[in-house]
Parts: structure tokens; sequence; C-alpha cells
DNA sequence: TGGACAACTGAACACTGTTCAGTATGCTGA
DNA sequence: TCAGCATACTGAACAGTGTTCAGTTGTCCA
């Protein structure tokens, strides 16, 4: 019987810390974001409000680990683009933009705390696997020419910023009179996948900026 | 010496108003929306916390009120576009949608308040006005065709996701290591208005949605 | 049996938005 | 001139928030 006890309390503790986790998902899922507050979801796991700090910092440290545990879902989602035979690179960097746009649809909530509630100032390095993740998608379809390699990131970040777009959008004005979600998503990915790869030769010359 | 008590106390209410909503917007310009409470309000301009509800219902309906002045700002400024003649139509659009992300970036905490701390149940007509502008901004490129019609919502939609989304993430992710600020607002406004006017045959014959 | 250590809580602090019974003030009609 | 009155405004309260911390409990090991 060595060391169990000091097992056992181990275990429990991480027990409890999934339980507090998962109750603040239903919790912030279910009644937005605004309605959720430490004292309900201490409330709703049955302890005090000072227990839930015993196992995480802040309240923001809280949604960071929530939003970090969807955004990994999302990659392993978005991961089996890349172990695919790239046969039609186009077609796989459309699915991977729809992909996106649909987890995002799917996780409203995480989707908002991810792009809106956190302040500015700090780490906005979370994003970047999945970015390398698009990148990889982009550079397949862009081929292994230099100029284009130099252009790489502006046309991952325009794809990003085109397709965050019609996500942030539809998950925070679905009351808006979209003419058709389906629709929209495509047009959207469509014009921006066609801007940044289709017609490679299409800028004109211009003045350096 | 008829009426004029009362229209000096109907002067004095307004300034008082414009006063509130003066204070206001510095607050939650310089120290951001999380860090805007109605008390700071009511010291900042030297009332009780109380004196505010009696101009505004809400915490809610001043941001309102807030957002509304600078979307009118936003509109006066694209409405130039409209009386001016439409020579190059496709140049003009691509200007109003700049004139758009320039807006954002210029007033990041209203646009912030507009677009993500607004619950989604609530009023989104007041976009409307700004949407119907870019609508006959996009109508002016397409031409008269009635297919062009059918399609004009969706293509606005598009054009509109796409921007906001260059918006968005720019005032809400300035950290992100943008390749560059003007070279990725251009690259997804180009995308996205030659995906929504350029080849105007290019989707192919596809199932109904 | 006693002590160490972890888990957990009650109560408090300093906030928040909002309401409402009152007070003060200055104008009006008699 | 003065009572009455509408309006402007406040103090205090209510119910809630995030967070901290001095204690209490309970379990294990020497």
């Amino acid at each position: 019987m060595f060391m169990q006890a000091a097992a056992r309390r181990a275990r429990h503790r991480d027990e409890m810390r999934l339980e507090i986790l998962s109750a603040a998902r239903q919790i912030f899922v279910r009644y937005g974001v605004e309605n959720f507050s430490m004292r309900t979801l201490a409330r709703a796991v049955g302890y005090s409000p000072a227990a839930i700090y015993l196992h995480f910092t802040n309240k923001e440290q809280l949604f960071e680990v929530l939003v970090e545990e969807s955004f990994a879902h999302l990659y392993d989602a978005l991961q089996v683009l890349l172990h695919k035979n790239p046969t039609d690179p186009i077609r796989q960097l459309k699915r991977g933009l729809r992909l996106y746009v649909e987890w995002g649809l799917k996780n409203p909530s995480e989707y908002q705390i991810a792009f809106v509630v956190r302040n500015p100032a700090k780490n906005p390095y979370r994003t970047h696997r999945a970015f390398d993740l698009a990148r990889t998608l982009v550079k397949r379809c862009l081929g292994p020419s230099k100029a284009a390699e130099r252009e790489l990131d502006l046309r991952t970040q325009a794809l990003w910023a085109a397709t965050h777009g019609i996500t942030s959008l539809l998950t925070q004005r679905p009351s808006f009179p979209w003419v058709s979600r389906e629709s929209v998503i495509n047009q959207v990915i469509d014009s921006a996948v066609q801007g940044a790869i289709g017609p490679a030769k299409r800028r004109k010359a211009k003045r350096k900026n």
C-alpha cells in the first residue's frame, strides 16, 4: 500500500477538474458567455466558489482551457487532410476552410470566446498550429515557386480572414436575413480561394507598399 | 417669458446627455469595453450613478446610442460614393469596402461592440442602411442582368463577410504577425470583389441547395 | 496518538448594474 | 408673495460578480 493514497488523491483531483470543465462547458454552451459565472459553476458542481480556484487560477484561465480543448478538436479534424494524398490540393484547401466554418458554427460560444472576449494583449500563439496547417494546405496548391513562397503568408492570412468573417457573422448574427448559409459560405470560400490561388499572375506591377 | 424655463431645462437636459455620451465614448475608447462601468462613467461626469439612468434606460442602450453614432459617421463617409458618377463601379466598390475596413480600424471599440458584444436576439436592422448601400454599389458593377439580380444579396453578403473578417481580425488580433496590414486588406478585398463580380459565369451548374 | 498535509469552506472585500424612496430646486398660477 | 408642483438629482439598498484567505475538516503516515 505504498503511495496508494497519494495516487488516489491525484486521481480524485483530476476527476474533479474534469467535472468542473464539463460543467463549465455545459453552462456556457447552453446559457452563453454572458450568463456564465464562477458562482453558478460552483453551484453546478456542488462546491463552494473558492474550490474552483484550487484547480484554475482564474475565470480567464478556465476559459482558455476550454477554448484550447475545442481548438484541439478542430485541429484534429483538420489534420486528417494532411495525411491524405494531395491529388486535388485546391479541393482539399476548400474542404479545410469549410471544416473550419462548420466547427465555428457547431461551437459558437467557443468561437466567440476565442476571437472576441480575450483581450488582445495576450497570447495569440495558440492559433498558430492551425494556421501552420492552413499554410501547408495553401503551399500544396501553389507549388514550389519562389514568388509563391514569398506571398504564402499573405495569401493564407487573407484566406483565414475571409473564412473567419463568414464564421463570425453567422455565429454572431444568426438572425440576419442570410440568403442561405450554405451558399454564402460557398461563395466566400470559393472567392477567397480563387483570389489566393487561382490566377497566380493576376496582380499588376504596383508601387512597393 | 413664456415657456422659457422649460426650453432652458430641455437644453440643459440635452447638454447633459451629450456630456454623458462624450465621457462614455472617451472611457470606452481609452480603456476598452471591459473596463467601462456605469459607475466610473458617473464619476467621470460628476453625477451619481442613478443620474445616468434619467437619460439612458440601460448600459446596453447607452452602448447602442454610441454605436449608432459611429455607424452614422461610417454611413456618411460611404454615402459620398453614391453621388459620384459611376464611371468605374468596381473601383468604387473597392473604395467603399476599404473605407469600411478603415473605419473599423479607427473605431475598434465601436466595431467590437457592434459586432461582438450585442446579444444576437436583438435588433440587427441598424446595419441594413449600410448594407443597402453596399448592395447598390454591387448592383452597379453587375448591371441589370436578371440572374445577377437574383444573386445580388448572395454576393453582397459574401463581400461583407470577407471585409468584416479582415476588419475584425485586425482590430481584435493586432499582435498577430500580419505580413502587412495594407497588403492583407488589399488581398482580401480584391479576392472577394473578383469572386463576386469578376467572372460572372464562373459557377458550374450544380444541384439546387 | 499525534502531526502533517491536502481539500474545502465561510466570510469577507471591492466591485458591478439597477431601482426607488426621498430630497432639493426653481418655476408657475393664484 | 407664496403654496404647489414638476423636474433633477441623490443615498442607500438589492442582488449579483470575481477573488482571497484564515480557518476547519478529514485522511494518511510515522
